[in-house]
RNA sequence: AGGCUAGUGGCACAGCCUGGUCAGCGCGCACGGCUGAUAACCGUGAGGUCCUGGGUUCGAAUCCCAGCUAGCCUACCA
């Protein structure tokens, strides 16, 4: 089959339709991977998407990175295991299909829907985000396993992941305790610190008078106040549960005493920390100052002044007293809602320390008052606090964050609710000292956005912090894509690991397989389904595939050691424990074996940032749980995609670009270059439009070159396994410039492989798109559009086409793993048919690049000689002297040999690119002609009066020209003798030296020159009658060639011309009527003057008369102030 | 509040590790040119406090310190 010539435009649409079909008809992924399945193996893990529904261009961004370095990796021999992964458990399905259902709450789910409806549909809900979601990767070109992938749901993957929890417990890092942890209140479970996000809010912030039992201030005047502890909060409605008030020993502590005009009661004493004492109060002394007249004014002083200002001093309030922290301890107080919450003086009569004042060490400086309101059910600190001294943990409010019967005249209300009706009472009670409101950040629940609650409450843990140091270990020795992921911010995440809450009183999740006795609370942790089988007391009748889900697996009792029934506990598990598993999970391991020997660990995993506290962590523990390690060898972890504002993407600011947008206006190619070239893949990446226009832009460009190359290639029947390059039936002959571009392809494809390897994909497309723009297309096509014109087989021409059928070979190569349907769309018709051991896709090649064929002397020069080209180009600019004028000669001049190599080198390529008959070089341009001129400066001083010589020697120099003379002189003997006759008529002889003569240089009439970066071009643009004569041809030839385009013909079309002009034009071009003939395939070329003029350009009169100009055509036009009319004819 | 990362003409980025060459490239803008790849290309020009402020140094976009802005991560602001 031979090579076709190109569609004209770039059709992404069709090409990526055509594309992704014929790799599905085909499997061409499956041969592929067979294709490599015996070479070295490189393992990857890839990171399992949630099944939400949608993919947005952050998960576009990651698939298409590791599409891109897979792809690349299967090119180079690897053999792949690409499956792709689902996290499907959790919360967010559990929202949706709430909301699909329209429940309210859980206890509509266990009463009113049933726990198996309620899985199923999550199920379902699930299994259906996922097919959509396959579809829009698959949209995008990515090659996975769509067809089996590993996904959380999975009982075999379920139950690897209790296998994990089973290792935990053998190395007892399993623990059940009660703990305050954070809750969602709306989904009445316990929540992981990975799945808390922050926002910003208004609380209220007051500060609370907590009085005293006993007065401390027993003596004096203030004997009879009121005194009170002063407390901050945000959270009144953890005042309920209050036990206790923190203070800091070290601290000091000021006894307040204010007035009416500070508090609403009037005078008071407020114990307040001596730091936080100006915060909450304002400074103590105010300055007041008044304008008053001044009594000593005198009218007739200027410096007097009429008014004076008078300052008065107002003490806002008095510190009766200051002690230290440690004094205060163990002092008793009235619980602010003694009387709104019964329950408080029961707790108070059961344990005296209940109401009192401790020390804790996260009493710290900053908002406040220094004493902290401690309720050890509502605050982690304040938990450890209350265990420390012994306090109860008192926790009025359940998980639905509601006050029960302990909270009093609360009860029944949702915590935060209460809020208001808290601070009224507190009002009324006349203990509100101060009530504001504060703006700040809080946590909220990941997916449904309620603010959390800390509650006290039973959960079960793994106690993280005993493997820390493995873990930390594991850190150090994965490599990192960038090295600061893991030093930095990953390594700093790990220190400070907290026991991780692995429980959930939820349904759609992996039912934790603990089992507990009721009777001797003893514990079994079930590792695997036929564990569960062996140990169940009745028949099971469940499927495999039902029985690891709920409601299924809580009927399935087990024996005890003790006689008793063992349950399950209802709690399922943490959805971050199913992704972490997932490296011997999706293997099936430990029911299976072959697989996890094969291919675990994992060489390489990419993620974007917010996975440090995600998935790499939640692997890293499960890992060193399971394994003793962490799965992953190498992390690549990549950013966010922002918007063009650098503003984060988010559905409230309507900034959020869709995937399907993109590819829908550009295709998935140029999404996919864009995304790998826009940022280094560390860094967020700005997603501008105008940006993906210009890689739009280097498409076109391409497949430009493309359309031209398989234009004259087909029409010449060009077939590259009949170039024969060596040898005495050579029948190709390459070119300086053929060399070049075959070696900067191939300098490209070792680049871009090595930076693919090491995830600098930025570097790697961005040095792609220079090469196309800047090497391919503006450069070598334009090297090499002369010689295409040559009819027949010459080996010159062939030379040319071979060289470039090598570049797009190459570069359709490099850039297949960056844009699969592209190269596979210009494989199938550049290579497929005409090179016999063309593969069925280009995906199924090698990845080559030939080392031998860099050749770095050549491109060094070729960038010397584009430069000097360019300058050339300046220079002719300068001049006005049009590059279709051929110049006789242009000389290069510089230091350095080695650009005057590359000149000779590349002769050719400068002759013809400055269209110049001569190329010279030169160290140095000898046409200048220097003026020699005396140095005034250092000859003044010496010859005084004798400098009239001097003078009268160079005048007489520069009329007769002789500074060249003068110069060649001085260079050769230091030394230049000068005579004359001094003012007395006595003829002298004066020497001068190097130092003594300056020049200016003139460039000869006809010279222009412009600089370059390593010296000077000279273009000599003198016309003499053979040049003009061209000049003006290639005037002509120009203006045939517009007109054989507006008439729309072939390339190879055959014309008929006729040019009418004035006589002088007629003599002038008509010495080129062969070139003429030859550029515009004329067969028949008439040139004549005078009024024949009239014959072509004479249509007659009739009205209706449309011209065809496909056929026909003429047009007038003014070269160089001559009027030429030219006619084309179409020749058959 | 703490950690990490980024902040360079109107826009998007390179340079920073390893201090010194008029701070480079692309897009956009203005002007001119070119025209068988032509919705392409070439030339010239305007446009920059290299986030701000200190410091080290003969010399800082580059190294150090502090601050501001943005993204992510963390936190018991009680």
């Amino acid at each position: 089959m031979p090579l076709k010539e190109a569609d004209k435009s770039y059709d992404f649409k069709k090409i990526e339709e055509k594309v992704q079909k014929f790799w599905a008809d085909n499997d061409i992924y499956d041969k592929t991977n067979t294709l490599r399945a015996d070479g070295p193996q490189y393992s990857f893990l890839d990171g399992p998407p949630y099944c939400s529904g949608k993919i947005h261009l952050g998960t576009t961004w990651n698939k298409v990175i590791k599409d891109t370095l897979l792809r690349y990796k299967s090119m180079s021999g690897f053999s792949l295991r690409r499956q792709a992964g689902w996290d499907t458990h959790g919360l967010p399905i559990e929202h949706k299909v709430e909301e699909l259902m329209g429940i309210k709450s859980k206890q509509e789910i266990e009463e009113k829907v049933g726990i198996a409806n309620f899985v199923d549909k999550c199920k379902e809900f699930a299994m259906e985000n996922k097919d959509a979601m396959t579809a829009q990767f698959k949209s995008l070109g990515v090659w996975m396993d769509w067809d089996e992938p590993y996904m959380t749901l999975d009982p075999k993957y379920m139950e690897s992941s209790w296998w994990t929890l089973k290792r935990a417990f053998q190395k007892d890092l399993l623990t059940k305790d009660q703990r305050v942890i954070s809750c969602c209140p709306h989904c009445e479970t316990a929540l992981a610190a990975a799945e808390i996000d922050y926002t910003e809010g208004e609380d209220p912030s007051i500060y609370v008078r907590f009085p005293l039992k006993e007065k401390l201030i027993t003596e004096g005047p203030e004997a009879d106040l009121d005194q009170s502890i002063l407390v901050w909060t945000t959270t009144p409605w953890t005042l309920p549960a209050n036990l206790a008030v923190c203070l800091n020993n070290d601290f000091e502590y000021d006894f307040v005493k204010v007035d009416e005009r500070l508090s609403d009661k009037g005078e008071e004493i407020l114990l307040i920390g001596k730091d936080f004492t100006e915060d909450v109060l304002g400074p103590q002394v105010l300055i007041h100052k008044y304008k008053v007249d001044n009594p000593d004014y005198d009218p007739d002083d200027k410096k007097s002044k009429k008014h004076m200002t008078k300052e008065e001093k107002e003490v806002m309030y008095d510190i009766i007293k200051t002690v230290k922290g440690s004094e205060l301890l163990g002092i008793s107080y009235v619980h602010p809602l003694l009387e709104e919450v019964p329950k408080q003086a029961e707790l108070e009569a059961e344990n005296e320390l209940i109401h009192t004042t401790f020390h804790g060490d996260h009493v710290v400086l900053g908002e406040g008052t220094g004493f902290v309101h401690t309720a050890p059910g509502h605050g982690p600190d304040d938990f450890e606090m209350g265990k420390e001294y012994g306090l109860p943990i008192h926790c009025p409010v359940d998980e639905a964050g509601c006050f029960n019967e302990d909270a009093g005249k609360y009860a029944g209300n949702y915590t935060r609710d209460e809020n208001p009706l808290i601070i009224e009472d507190l009002i009324s009670k006349g203990l509100m000292f101060k009530n504001t409101t504060i703006n700040h950040r809080y946590g909220v629940c990941w997916r449904c956005k309620t603010p959390i609650i800390y509650l006290s409450t039973s959960q079960w843990f793994i106690k993280v912090p005993e493997i820390k140091e493995q873990m930390l270990k594991e850190v150090d020795r994965v490599e990192w894509v960038p090295g600061w992921a893991g030093a930095g911010r990953f390594h700093d995440w790990v220190e400070n690991a907290k026991d991780w809450t692995i429980s959930r009183q939820r349904y759609w999740g992996i039912p934790i397989p603990i089992w507990t006795c009721p009777d001797c609370g003893e514990i079994k942790v079930i590792g695997s389904v036929d564990e569960l089988k062996e140990e169940s007391i009745y028949e099971i009748s469940a499927e495999d595939s039902e029985l690891v889900h709920r409601p299924y697996v809580d009927e399935v009792k087990i024996k005890c050691d003790c006689g008793c029934e063992m349950s399950r506990i209802p709690d399922v598990l943490d959805v971050w424990i199913d992704s972490g598993v997932a490296g011997w999970a999706s293997l099936y391991y430990p029911k299976e074996n072959d697989k996890f020997d094969k291919w675990y660990p994992y060489d390489f995993i990419c993620e974007g940032h917010d996975q440090t506290r995600g998935w790499f962590y939640s692997q890293l523990g499960a890992g060193v749980i399971s394994m003793e390690r962490a799965p992953y060898n190498k992390v690549l972890m990549h950013g966010f995609v922002l918007d063009e504002n650098g503003k984060k993407m988010s559905k409230s600011l309507g900034n959020v670009v869709q995937p399907e947008e993109v590819i829908e206006k550009y295709g998935a190619d140029v999404l996919r270059f864009y995304l790998l070239w826009a940022a280094k893949p560390w860094d967020d990446l700005k997603f501008v439009w105008d940006e993906l226009n210009n890689v739009n832009k280097m498409f076109n460009i391409l497949w430009n070159v493309y359309v031209f190359s398989t234009t004259y290639m087909a029409l010449d029947d060009f077939n590259p396994e009949k170039c024969i390059l060596e040898g005495p039936d050579a029948n190709v002959s390459l070119r300086s410039e053929d060399k070049w571009i075959i070696s900067r392809v191939n300098s490209l494809a070792k680049l871009v492989g090595e930076n693919i390897d090491r995830n600098y994909f930025h570097v790697a497309t961005r040095a792609i798109y220079d090469f196309i723009l800047d090497d391919l297309s503006r450069w070598y096509v334009r090297l090499i559009r002369g010689r295409t014109w040559v009819e027949s087989d010459d080996p010159d021409k062939l030379g040319a086409y071979y060289s470039l059928y090598t570049a797009l070979y190459n570069l359709i190569h490099i850039m297949a793993p960056i844009t699969p349907h592209l190269s596979e769309e210009i494989y199938e018709n550049l290579v497929k048919g005409i090179k016999e051991d063309a593969m069925e896709s280009i995906h199924m090649e090698d990845w080559v690049f030939n080392e031998e064929l860099i050749d770095k002397e050549l491109e060094s020069k070729m960038d010397d000689v584009r430069e000097i080209i360019e300058a050339s180009a300046r220079a002719r600019d300068v001049a006005r002297y049009k590059l279709r004028w051929p110049v006789s000669d242009i000389t290069v001049v510089a230091h350095d040999e080695k650009v005057l190599e590359g000149v000779k080198l590349l002769e050719d390529v400068i002759k013809d690119q400055c269209n110049t008959k001569e190329v010279k070089t030169a160290t140095e341009f000898e046409n200048l002609t220097f003026i020699a001129k005396p140095n005034l400066k250092t000859l003044g001083p010496r010859l005084k009066g004798d400098m009239g010589i001097v003078q009268k020697f160079f005048a007489q120099a520069k009329a007769d020209g002789t500074g060249n003379e003068i110069k060649a002189e001085l260079e050769a003997n230091g030394k230049y003798i000068v005579s004359g006759e001094d003012r007395e008529g006595n003829v002298k002889d004066i020497e001068l030296s190097v130092d003594d003569v300056l020049y200016d240089s003139e460039l000869p009439d006809d010279i222009v020159s412009a600089e370059f970066n390593g010296g000077n071009v000279f273009v000599n643009t003198k016309i003499t009658p053979e040049l003009q004569s061209e000049a003006m041809a290639r005037e002509v030839i120009r203006r045939i060639q517009d007109m054989r385009k507006d008439m729309d013909l072939d390339v190879e079309a055959h014309v008929g011309v006729m040019v009418n002009t004035n006589a002088e034009f007629k003599e002038i071009i008509e010495k080129q009527s062969d070139l003429i003939s030859d550029e515009v395939r004329a067969k028949t070329l008439i040139i004549f003057d005078g009024e024949a003029c009239d014959i072509c350009t004479d249509k007659g009169n009739e009205e209706n008369y449309v011209e065809d100009i496909s056929v026909e055509y003429s047009k007038e036009w003014e070269i160089e102030s001559n009027k030429v009319i030219i006619s084309v004819v179409k020749i058959e």
